[in-house]
DNA sequence: AAAAGCCCCTGGATGC
DNA sequence: TGCATCCAGGGGCTTT
């Protein structure tokens, strides 16, 4: 479910409340993708700093060491003071004197691990090869299609690796490339200048959307108060198989892509 | 180095 | 109603 704006949905939501918080508790469930790496009782008494995002990782930055923290596929933080009962799908609770920070997974693809600093090992394996962050300075539509021309696979596949650019998953990968006017199949390396510029902008624009709409919820998300987004009502072709184009009318066409769906215009996204 | 497949796991929708 | 199949916002790991 998550891809960038969803999870910077989710950071915009608790960041503030949890920031200088003392850890007062820390309670695990059912495995994760990773081990936490820590005994949960030695971040007992530790602070909260504050909570910084890279890519679809949230950074929770302890006055000692740094969580980890991912939503897979299905995964959605909480945090209030008065949660109730943790339930069967309620993997990880982080309790602070301001609140609990809670992690409900039901495909358990998500993760929470502790690290030293992001020099150690474990953060330079997750977050190491990811490239740069779309809504930042760093993002440039030059560097951008420097990067593209190296790359002989789908469009659509690139755009999801993150290796070049973060953040981007299924659903906005697809619209992206719809805004741009490009089939998700073309090779990267065959953009032209121009085209790979409309797509650096593409890509922005349908992140900062979405961001500003407080995500896609299309099954399960919601944001760290409960409250759900609504960037899928303005969807142009993500699960509109079928329907007709927004702009042209022609039925928007589905198919797979390295084992992920994806959705384009025959009309509007012609080469 | 890059590309393609394979998994991890649970639950909802669909079809017979 | 029951059961099988397919699909789902990700991404690390292994193999070509």
């Amino acid at each position: 479910m998550p891809e960038l704006p969803e999870v910077e949905v989710t950071r915009l939501g608790f960041a503030d409340r949890i920031a200088g918080a003392r850890i007062e508790a820390v309670r695990v469930g059912k495995p994760l993708r990773w081990a936490l790496a820590v005994e949960p009782s030695e971040l007992v008494g530790r602070t909260v700093l504050e909570v910084r995002r890279r890519g679809k990782y949230l950074l929770i930055d302890l006055d000692r060491g740094l969580l980890l923290m991912h939503l897979g596929m299905s995964g959605s933080l909480r945090f209030g003071a008065e949660l109730p009962a943790a339930g069967v799908h309620d993997h990880f609770d982080l309790v602070t004197a301001r609140g609990t920070l809670r992690l409900n997974d039901p495909r358990r693809f998500g993760a929470v691990v502790y690290a030293e600093d992001e020099a150690s090992p474990l953060a330079v394996k997750l977050l190491g090869k990811l490239g740069v962050e779309p809504l930042g300075e760093g993002f440039d539509a030059a560097a951008f299609h420097a990067e593209l021309r190296r790359r002989k696979a789908p469009i659509k596949q690139v755009l999801l690796a993150g290796d070049i650019v973060v953040g981007v998953g299924n659903i906005y990968a697809s619209e992206a490339l719809f805004l741009a006017g490009i089939r998700p199949t073309v090779s990267a390396s065959r953009l032209s200048r121009p085209r790979a510029s409309r797509l650096h902008a593409a890509v922005k624009e349908v992140l900062a959307r979405a961001v500003a709409r407080g995500g896609s919820t299309l099954r399960d998300f919601s944001d760290s108060e409960g409250r759900s987004g609504y960037f899928q009502l303005e969807a142009n072709v993500y699960d509109r198989a079928g329907e007709p184009c927004r702009v042209c009318l022609t039925p928007i066409r589905w198919m797979k892509q390295g084992q992920r769906s994806t959705y384009f215009c025959p009309t509007c996204q012609k080469y």
